[in-house]
RNA sequence: GGGUAGGUGCCCGAGUGGUUAAAGGGAACGGACUGUAAAUCCGUCGCCGUAGGCUACGAUGGUUCGAAUCCAUCCCUGCCCA
């Protein structure tokens, strides 16, 4: 039977790791490398599905920890599945909790069966593990559904490491186990922290469990990058190359560029509708932190290149006094512009890789951005 | 005209003799944000500066070692009664 998630590999560039492709869902299929939108709670923070349409999103993110809890995953089943709750009829990835195991830090206990959580809702005690999160994610119905992992933080020393990869190990496996919805695939995810060795182990371990795609998981978690991308290039090395490569929780421009170049073909991150919701454009250049006083006069749109609905219509100067009285237009306005700008962004990348220039690409980008844009 | 309550930093507002450059909000300004406990969080916010100094609580004058805080006069504002 063919597997519910392939990978097609359209065109390798010939001078490093980056390559253009296309993966199939049962719900659609996209380009890759792609941006993938955040919806955690069902819904991508102010964005309408029609607004993410418009910009070319051909899947989104949700998370499973959030809606198990609420509104429960059973309900979510009753409703459809997730994709008819939420009226968004492409792809869907749904995370499987792992990061929060991860972030929710002393709300939550660790052991060999699974993770028990003091729920950030109402304080009450719950109780997760890769049978329960692999049960829930099916429930749920997304496309793909990730293995229940645990992120390790950084720093963090070799033993805790290798003992946490271990786990994750077993839990990948449990999660496997579990599966049995023939219309999704399940992801497995490297982890392995700042160590080549045990990145090189964890990936060769799950290669042999024989996932249909393979993510990065325990990256940028406050890790110079330089380390980040060290890890990457020796991941990634060995990760079969008929396969999704997914790198977990990455959206800065620098960091897509790196990880484009080093072979990965999915992305997903909070930054562009988080950093959308506090005042900040993401251009070409760099950041804009529309709300600064600079802005007050600036008539002109965010990015005069830009054809996104925000820049076609609104000024620098209309956005900010938008964020400064607070009003939810702007903060959307922001957000559109942001998952607009880095879904085109990788759309130019893809289109450089097909035609041979990713080099050019990389080199152009790197010479006009800086973290924060130094442009009027 | 009589009575009464009050006038505090950009705004609102606490403070009723020293530990007060003055709580707390708000505004303003800046920063952070990378598998979303986030329309959140953090910092600055009288002036000059390194210590330290200067100017400040309606105005002026007093009491006191010391006053935003007590007294006198004046100015202004809200409310009530004529």
């Amino acid at each position: 039977m063919k597997p519910a998630i392939t990978y097609e590999l359209i065109k390798q560039c010939p001078h490093t790791g980056a390559r253009a492709g296309r993966i199939h869902t049962p719900h659609g299929s996209f380009d890759t490398p792609i941006f993938m939108p955040v919806g955690t709670q069902a819904t991508v923070k102010t964005v309408s599905p029609e607004e993410l349409k418009a910009m070319g999103a051909g899947i989104i993110l949700s998370n499973n920890y959030h809606l198990f809890l609420r509104p429960g995953s059973k309900l979510i089943k009753e409703a459809g599945g997730l994709h008819k709750f939420m009226n968004w009829d492409r792809a869907i990835l749904t995370d499987s909790g792992g990061f929060q195991v991860f972030s929710l830090g002393d709300l939550r206990k660790i052991s060999e069966e699974g993770v028990t959580f003091r729920s950030h809702i109402d304080g009450s005690k719950k109780f997760l593990s890769p049978e329960i999160a692999t049960k829930s994610q099916m429930d749920l119905g997304a496309d793909i559904i990730m293995a229940f992992d645990e992120c390790v933080p950084y720093p963090a020393d070799f033993k805790y490491t290798r003992e946490s990869m271990e786990l994750t190990l077993r839990w990948a496996q449990r999660c496997k186990d579990t599966m049995t919805s023939e219309n999704q695939g399940l992801f497995g995810i490297v982890q392995g922290g700042m160590y080549k060795d045990l990145r090189i182990e964890c990936a060769n371990r799950l290669v042999d469990m024989d996932f249909p795609g393979y993510a990065v998981g325990g990256l940028s978690v406050g890790e110079p990058k330089e380390l980040m991308y060290e890890m990457l290039d020796i991941t990634l090395e060995h990760l079969p190359k008929n396969k999704a490569r997914y790198l977990m929780g990455v959206g800065t421009p620098d960091c897509l560029v790196e990880g484009v170049m080093r072979g990965i073909d999915m992305f997903d991150c909070v930054y562009p509708t988080r950093v959308a919701r506090n005042g900040t454009a993401m251009t070409w250049n760099g950041r804009l932190v529309i709300k600064n006083a600079q802005y007050e006069r600036d008539f002109n749109p965010i990015d005069e290149h830009c054809d996104c609905y925000a820049c076609r219509n609104y000024s620098r100067a209309y956005i900010r006094h938008l964020v400064r009285v607070n009003e939810i237009f702007g903060l959307r306005l922001l957000s559109i512009h942001n998952l607009h700008f880095l879904i085109n962004f990788m759309k130019e990348m893809r289109q450089s890789i097909l035609e041979d220039r990713f080099v050019d690409f990389y080199q152009k980008f790197t010479a006009n951005f800086s973290f924060n844009a130094k442009s009027v």
